[in-house]
RNA sequence: CAGGGUGUAGCUUAGUUGGUAAAGCGCCGGGCUGGGGGUCCGGAGACCGGAGGUUCAAGUCCUCUCACCCUGACCA
């Protein structure tokens, strides 16, 4: 893309109005515009980054034969009347609207109830099991209060996968290799060594759920860690889950962390309440295990803008990075022009994403924006290196740069997908 | 939802004891510049969140209202 195209500008100062860093960042970098309280739109690049992190999760879920669908915003109130979820009293984040007949909805806060009644036409037997089915979807939320930028918000984007089994046995064999997909997600988005599989409050299902919960300032939760980081607890259930698991809970360090995704297991309880079941090779109809496994899009969007960042701006980690290169060009002789035309041109052949920065501004506005905008390698092209006959490549976290060939720069930016 | 705070140009802000709005950034035209948001000249851009009230006169005082932020509560 260059740059001169883009509608999106980047800006000295942030909003007023927004104190979260990831939403101050994002904004000044024209990643997302807030519309409302809690309520963000995503500008081009910010949508290159969803979309980055979406595919990262898309191939894992893929991965453990999960099958994509996308499920409606518009709900009817009768099946979540059937789980006792319709009631604001149980969900207080419905928002509801009717038809002009009079005809009460739901907007979507959660997919469970609609997408295992739509399951339940085509799982009937216990051949159909176990099976899997996710989607991307936005939440919308009727929060009290909306907070830390694009970490809790009135509509989000969530990723939400749902296994169904035939057994106790097979979920929870499923459940485990969820998890292991889980921390390579977090593991593919940069943020693996920061992100824990914890003991968490089950809700009324399970005694405890497990929630990914990812170190990180600006998060909600706190979070009880072993030296060693194999066990970490949530504070909302530390006495119970150290006692549990037998650990001394004075031997763990607390942490402030922020949930990026949750996964549990509903067994037969809700299958019941809705009336969800299979027949087995029995003969007999018998409810199905449930599972759930959620990832927060948008918030692990947030997550890395607030860990991945400097005083200079965002530092997307490379396989997130809306483009992989800055191209600089500095300079306006036709030389130089010439020169970074055909370069932009040679890294797009070779697969690898360009912003190109073909503005006729001065070089100071080209590298703050480089840093602001967080692109993880910065090449730049202006007389001084088409003398050199090299390019200069700056990778955004290192002080200094490094003088390369065009041709040892293609193989080393291609070989980083 | 409780408590606290803030609304003035696209953005960040100033605005005195009430006298019809000022600057920086950004934007438009031009000059000098040209490796870390440079500089100079000229210009456009605001019925001061909204409604009502007090007053000869309201950005400023009063009432109501809306929005936004923070803390808490809440958070399958």
């Amino acid at each position: 893309m260059r740059l001169s195209q883009t509608f999106t500008k980047t800006r000295k100062d942030a909003p007023a109005d927004e104190t979260s860093k990831n939403a101050q960042l994002l904004i000044r970098a024209g990643y997302i515009d807030k519309e409302l309280a809690g309520v963000y739109s995503y500008l081009p690049m910010g949508l290159k980054v969803l979309e980055n992190i979406k595919n990262i999760v898309r191939d894992e879920m893929n991965a453990l034969n999960s099958q994509e669908l996308i499920m409606t915003n518009l709900q009817s109130p009768d099946l979540w009347k059937s789980t006792g979820r319709w009631d604001e009293k149980s969900v207080d984040v419905w928002f509801k609207t009717k038809l002009q007949d009079g005809t009460e909805l739901g907007l979507a806060w959660s997919h469970e109830e609609p997408i295992l009644n739509m399951m339940q036409q085509f799982i009937t037997s216990y051949r159909d099991l176990p099976t899997s089915v996710y989607q991307f979807q936005t939440k919308l939320r009727n929060e009290l209060r909306a907070k830390s930028g694009i970490m809790r918000g009135r509509e989000f984007v969530m990723k939400d996968m749902y296994s169904l089994h035939a057994s106790q046995k097979d979920m929870d064999q499923y459940y485990e290799r969820v998890i292991e997909a889980y921390k390579k997600i977090y593991s593919r988005l940069g943020i693996g060594n920061d992100t824990f599989v914890t003991f968490a409050s089950g809700g009324s299902f399970t005694k405890f759920s497990h929630e990914f919960q990812t170190i990180c300032d600006a998060g909600e939760d706190t979070l009880y860690v072993s030296d060693d980081k194999t066990i970490a607890v949530n504070k909302e259930v530390l006495d119970d889950a150290t006692q549990e698991l037998g650990v001394d809970k004075s031997k763990l360090n607390a942490v402030i962390t922020a949930e990026v995704g949750n996964i549990f297991k509903f067994g037969t309880e809700k299958s019941e309440k809705m009336n969800i079941k299979y027949t087995d090779s029995d003969g007999v109809r018998k409810p199905i295990y449930l599972a759930s496994y959620g990832v927060g899009i948008t918030r692990v969007m947030g997550v890395i803008a607030e860990k991945y960042s400097d005083d200079k701006g965002l530092v997307w980690p490379e396989n997130i990075a809306p483009y992989k290169v800055y191209l600089a060009r500095l300079g306006e002789s036709n030389e130089v022009i010439k020169a970074s035309d055909e370069t932009y041109k040679s890294l797009q052949k070779a697969g690898v994403t360009v912003l190109f920065d073909d503005r006729d501004v001065r070089p100071g506005d080209k590298f703050a924006d480089a840093d602001l905008l967080g692109i993880p390698f910065r090449l730049i092209i202006s007389e001084k290196t088409i003398r050199n006959g090299k390019y200069e490549l700056k990778i955004r976290t290192d002080e200094t740069p490094v003088m390369i060939e065009l041709d040892k720069l293609i193989k080393r930016l291609a070989n980083q997908a």
